[in-house]
DNA sequence: TTAGTGACTGGTC
DNA sequence: CGACCAGCCACTA
């Protein structure tokens, strides 16, 4: 687990979060060591639809779908997470700290 | 090469 | 408690 460079982690981290389960750029961040970049995060995430991550699964640390705007026009993401049993209201996730998985915990 | 931007975060006012 | 500022690193023009 030393081969892999930031992105890699990224998209590995990202890969592994569980059905139902949804997490921060920040704690990705972190969990890589890199808790001031969590922007970097962001931009790995910039190629999730080629790699196939959930990124759908991956929000601010408000719960706020900020990158929905990046999927296919709306309300894909929120249709995604309600999907799997996470309530999202106005492109906010409900009960975040319950759907919370934290990469350095469970990992 | 310099400058600008961005799927963020934490602290301060 | 809502809004603003500064730090962070990679990528594009």
């Amino acid at each position: 687990m030393a081969n892999e460079g930031f992105f890699e982690k990224v998209y590995q981290v990202a890969a592994l979060i569980p059905y139902g389960r949804v997490t921060s750029y920040g704690a990705i961040a972190n969990y890589l060591g890199a808790s001031g970049s969590a922007r970097m995060v962001g931009w790995a995430m910039n190629g999730s639809v080629k790699k196939e991550l959930p990124a759908h699964r991956v929000v601010n640390r408000n719960g706020l779908l900020t990158g929905k705007h990046h999927f296919q026009g709306t309300n894909l993401m929120q249709q995604l997470l309600e999907s799997e049993g996470i309530e999202v209201v106005e492109n906010k996730i409900q009960n975040f700290e319950k759907h919370f998985w934290d990469p350095m915990k469970e990992l």
